[in-house]
DNA sequence: CGACCTGTTGAAATATATCAAACATGGTGG
DNA sequence: CCACCATGTTTGATATATTTCAACAGGTCG
């Protein structure tokens, strides 16, 4: 499903020299690197950590790519702007995934904070070397990549096939998973994005997105506590939904 | 060994020398790799090139991934399949392109031949080993993931966000585009695929997809020639159209 | 308090899907 | 060689999901 699986639930975070965060170059080196710690401070002593709020941009569509942003708490929304004001969400990031590694010299996409949010900066070049030299880590890149791209073309069937219920229900079930991966409860549900964030997302308008959640209440699926938290009361029904199977012809 | 469950209606398989491709492996190394040839050979020996001819399925969405194949020559559209039937295509793919190397442990999607084509089957497992050995290689392989996500985050954009002019619009730029790599015209375009299969890649009908095709050439944007070639009229408008660029008001 | 933002809901407009029929095309076999 | 068939395409009429436009409600914040 659309979405964040290079994940590891949020490591402890410790900043030895000010401004390097070794935490960040952790996370991205994934579990059970076979690394020595003292070539992790290679890449951490390069980057810089900061706090941001809600509603900044972080990179913008078209900048120079000359960082790799590690997401440390927060969500994030990547986002393609066209020229006529109409904005498609190429995703959503959480805590511990990486954004805005890139093959190409520009972002294809802007980075903006739907939360307050942590992040770490990490110098491309500087990354890049690294990588060469420990091809380890290129691999653990390649497969990360490769999860993404599943992930992208997961949405691509949403996107190209999906009625807007079907939608709404694979973003709510990714998210469930996402939270899961995180060791967060997979039934109540951080709901950080306005219903234009989800309308950009799933290709509706934000109108759309308003009446589904209406109608899944309606039907017993999902309960809304406040504005930024959903429960999941079917998930299976959800499931199902977000997966094509019918069967949930009802009411 | 259980052999032939990846390609059900198995194709014929020309088992020439010992099935050997060179010719497959050194494009999976590109164009100007610092490799010896000896190297590529350990990838070709374990090789099978073979033909097949339209409407063969190369593998099966569920299939175990077990090889990775390079497509000779033809054109071939990657599709998933949902439980009630409907179709999306994530891409079409031509002569030089790679498909089915993935992170999972199954295909995610069917890759089926749109024209009679030429493949060839590499091993997965040799395939890795072989990256792992080649450092070089694998970070060609990371740049070349790094690109197809691009693109398709760029189609996500398309599914998300443009109307079925702008769509189709956006494929014929795209085709053309690719033609261009490939050293073809650029405004007289092979169009292997139909009016469904490009209906699934656009998240459109075929229906659709025909009245687009009408309506661009009662336009002049387009001319068909025969059934499977289009010459771009006006590719400048195209391209304005394909980019959300406006202006292209007019009839 | 008032301005502002987000969300909800309604009514009308519209792009695209669906259903249906006729029309090309290319291959096959008599 | 032609008739025929299967397959793909075009076009039309209608249905429908989603968008668009619009009004209003509930918070929040200065």
């Amino acid at each position: 499903m659309p979405g964040p699986e290079l994940a590891t639930p949020a490591p402890p975070i410790d900043h030895r020299s000010p401004g390097a965060c070794l935490a960040c170059a952790s996370r991205l080196v994934g579990l059970c690197a076979p690394l020595h710690p003292d070539l992790l401070e290679q890449v951490a002593r390069q980057s810089t950590r900061g706090r941001i709020t809600s509603g900044d941009t972080i990179f913008h569509q078209g900048d120079p790519a000359r960082e790799i942003v590690s997401v440390v708490d927060g969500a994030v929304r990547l986002v393609r702007l066209l020229p006529d004001g109409r904005r498609a969400a190429i995703g959503f990031r959480f805590a511990g995934d990486l954004i805005g590694f890139t093959a190409g010299r520009e972002h294809a996409f802007s980075a903006e904070a739907m939360t307050d949010a942590t992040i770490c900066r990490l110098d491309r070049r500087h990354l890049e070397q690294f990588l060469h030299r420990h091809p380890v880590i290129e691999a653990r890149m390649l497969d990360l990549c490769m999860r993404e791209l599943a992930a992208t073309q997961d949405h691509l069937l949403v996107l190209g096939r999906f009625s807007a219920e079907e939608r709404v229900a694979a973003f709510l079930v990714s998210l469930a998973e996402a939270q899961k991966v995180r060791r967060r409860s997979e039934v109540m549900l951080d709901l950080p994005a306005t219903r234009a964030d989800l309308g950009d997302l799933l290709g509706l308008t934000l109108e759309t997105v308003s009446r589904v959640f209406s109608a899944f209440r309606r039907r017993g699926l999902i309960r809304l506590h406040g504005i930024a938290r959903v429960e999941l009361l079917a998930p299976d029904r959800l499931h199902r939904l977000a997966h094509a199977e019918g069967s949930d012809a009802g009411a």
